[in-house]
DNA sequence: TCATTTCCGACTAGATTCGTCGGGATTCAA
DNA sequence: TTGAATCCCGACGAATCTAGTCGGAAATGA
């Protein structure tokens, strides 16, 4: 029931790109210092971010990320789809993902209520953090490492 | 954020002793064929619940598993923390496990916050769903496998 | 005694995670 | 025009984790 460090090191990335939303691009290299994160190992995942249209890039000599919707229209949870797939506890739940959507059981799957519970539940908290969230309370911290 | 076979299987089978509590021992071999589990597999699994205390054994001919506890005092968290360790989205928020309470942020961790929401909402979840509530359930489904 | 059943530890193949590495392409600025 | 900064891409690799298997010992009831 853990987060990879994809999932985790992809947060910190676009929340500090929401800090510093509006003063044009980032580069890698700023992001991946204050974050503590291996630069060629965050490089993997804002490409990926930026493949799903979260990110937009800047090529060249003052150059980088910069996230490509404003804070409060970005959640954790579109971040965490896209470094780590599906959002779910079980493959069975997620019916785009080929494997049918039920286990082998013979009638109905009474535990599939019990996952469902805690997918929905899971969703709910992600989906409903965007990163304006995080951004404002890092304010609030005065934590905000932006400049 | 997936569960592994370890905790599914293990679920499965508790709701399985669930559905025949009170019907004295039933050996692991009925369990794992009617959960469509690996015999084998499944003995590992029931080793280590039985070590937790959420089951008792009873060895030799006639012999099996059966619930230490009525299902009602029996929860799927329970069952999950034995088979998979502490719930939780990141290590860092478990106390208890070693690694310090912090991630490597200069000042207050802001994204702890996110996460531990996440973590809240996952063990509400499977906190409050007990082996009553499956097997109830599943009664009232008709599709209670036990006898 | 013998079939049944739990108990235990060791072992393994394959998948996944967590990165690294080398080099190419693009852009700005001097 | 040159060079530094920066993104882009694919391949590679070590370590860890997952999902089991296997062989045999011990206990128990019939
Ligand atoms: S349908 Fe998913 S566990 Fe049964
Ligand atoms: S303290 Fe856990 S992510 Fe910062």
């Amino acid at each position: 029931m853990r987060v990879s460090t994809r999932g985790e090191y992809g947060v910190r990335a676009m929340f500090d790109l929401a800090l510093n939303y509006g003063n044009g691009p980032i580069p890698l290299k700023a992001v991946a210092k204050r974050q503590l994160v291996s630069e060629t190992y965050l490089e993997q995942l804002l490409g990926a971010l930026r493949r799903a249209g979260l990110v937009s890039s800047t090529r060249g000599a003052q150059g980088g990320y910069e996230l490509a919707h404003p804070p409060e229209r970005i959640t954790v949870g579109q971040i965490i789809r896209v470094l780590e797939g599906p959002i779910t506890p079980l493959d069975c739940l997620d019916t785009d993902s080929g494997s049918g959507p039920y286990c082998g059981q013979p009638d109905q799957c009474v535990l599939r209520g019990l996952w469902k519970n805690l997918q929905d539940s899971m969703e709910r908290v992600l989906d409903n953090t965007t990163l304006e969230d995080l951004r404002s309370k890092a304010i609030r911290l005065g934590v905000a490492q932006g400049q």
